[in-house]
DNA sequence: GAGTGGTCTAGACCACGCC
DNA sequence: GCGTGGTCTAGACCACTCA
């Protein structure tokens, strides 16, 4: 007669099931700590695995961080930044084009770590999108942007040589206001972009870089930039922290139709 | 002397990295079938758990899927949805506006599923964006988008019960044309669209609902809909399956500044 | 029925945080 | 030193797929 009898669900499915519960109910609140393993297992009469099972379960949903030797909480959600409708006119007013402007604007300290600035082959993807042949080289400028000394988005930018080589964006230091001054200075007209927008999980390396908790997803934006004269001038890889983010557009209602019927 | 000594990574670590590995160097190809847990275990001299851990590591990253009964494989991605432009006034041409026009456009079955159409008391962040009180209603219309039958978009769209009770938008029927053409019949003119855009991994509902395998993480659009006269008349809650999308945006270079330096 | 992944047990030892 | 999560073992049985 108590409900642990005929029900279907295994063990560590019906654990995580009341954990989640718990949670969404608010009996459990964000940085709360979660009854340990050994407790778990005890409370419902099962080896310590099949607890800790229920609660990887909720730590690759994302509800649940676990800290070696300290604990599992309820996750807490991280700051977020919201990124500005840069993408529409009508809002484009006001706002800021660097890094260190969003901070200014959202109350972050903004930061930057130079990486690696270096002369590469190219990825395939970021080749093609250039429109490089097999053996042309790209000058590459890594970078990890921080808000409040968290990373928050790593950032890789490719230029092909034969624009970049001798220039300032071959350099390991900051440039003056961003690279899309840095190419005006090389007598280089923007016309437009084109970004393109994914989201998967981390790799272990993206993960460590982002110290990112498991069950947290990245963005991935690729975002190839043209000349007035046609031309591929950049190409941006920009893999941003999935809870740090929350990307805000504005969008006029006409002319534009939206996209789909609801 | 072999690299299995002084290695100090764990061995479910050090057999999750052989296989990725293998996955990224192209010798395990997307579709491909790996070894069976019971084999890893006897290739590396585990127990069937390390190898089964290693597996599993790579499924959370999204790298591989494991089938009951069948084997695990190299992850083949879905055929993906690119959702065009829509934001930007200089693409918008030729654009189509509903999910059916959609699906002609990029050469898939486009298929729509009402799940419910009810009166309810909103959820808080939807009462919030609607401005309305404790006690107020929302109709809300829960859809499932498919494309070619797969479930790729769950899409709730709730609308203050003092603009839809008793129209066609209260009905669980499809609607001519889209909601906005709805909202038109209704003498409501549309002014602009707010989107809110986070990512996150999927509850168990929404996981089962858009049948995402493990390691898949979702996007969460939240859009709020005003009319003319300032007030909101519709959110859209849309959570899309994060392996079938990618989004696409061309964004004039000028007037508008990139937000990042790069 | 053979082979696969899914779940579980009852232990063990290690690595880390904290007092 | 104690309590926590992280990893591992050597089994077992179940559930599923496929021939």
């Amino acid at each position: 007669m108590t409900p642990t009898a005929n029900d279907k669900r295994p063990p560590s499915q019906r654990i995580a099931d009341d954990l989640r519960q718990a949670i969404e109910s608010g009996d459990l609140t964000p940085g709360e700590q979660l009854a340990s393993e050994r407790e778990l297992a005890a409370r419902y009469g099962t080896a310590r695995n099949t607890a800790r099972e229920a609660v990887r379960i909720l730590a690759t949903e994302g509800l649940v961080v676990a800290e070696h030797g300290r604990g599992a909480f309820v996750r807490t959600q991280a700051p977020v930044i919201r990124v500005a409708a840069y993408l529409t006119p009508s809002s484009a007013t006001g706002q800021r084009a660097t890094w260190r402007g969003e901070g200014e604007d959202q109350g972050f300290q903004a930061s930057q770590d130079i990486v690696e600035v270096a002369t590469v082959a190219p990825p395939p993807e970021v080749r093609e999108r250039l429109g490089l042949g097999d053996d042309q080289l790209t000058v590459v400028r890594r970078r990890i942007l921080r808000a409040d000394g968290l990373p928050v988005q790593l950032a890789d930018s490719y230029y092909p040589a034969t624009i970049a080589a001798g220039t300032e964006l071959a350099e390991a230091k900051k440039l003056r206001g961003y690279t899309y001054a840095a190419l005006k200075r090389l007598g280089i007209e923007l016309d437009r972009f084109v970004d393109e927008f994914r989201i998967r999980m981390p790799s272990p390396a993206e993960s460590r870089a982002l110290e990112l908790s498991a069950g947290v997803p990245v963005m991935r934006l690729v975002r190839t930039t043209y000349a007035v004269d046609g031309r591929p001038v950049e190409v941006a890889d920009q893999v941003l922290a999935g809870d740090r983010y929350v990307l805000v557009y504005e969008v006029p209602a006409s002319p534009i139709e939206p996209r789909d019927e609801a």
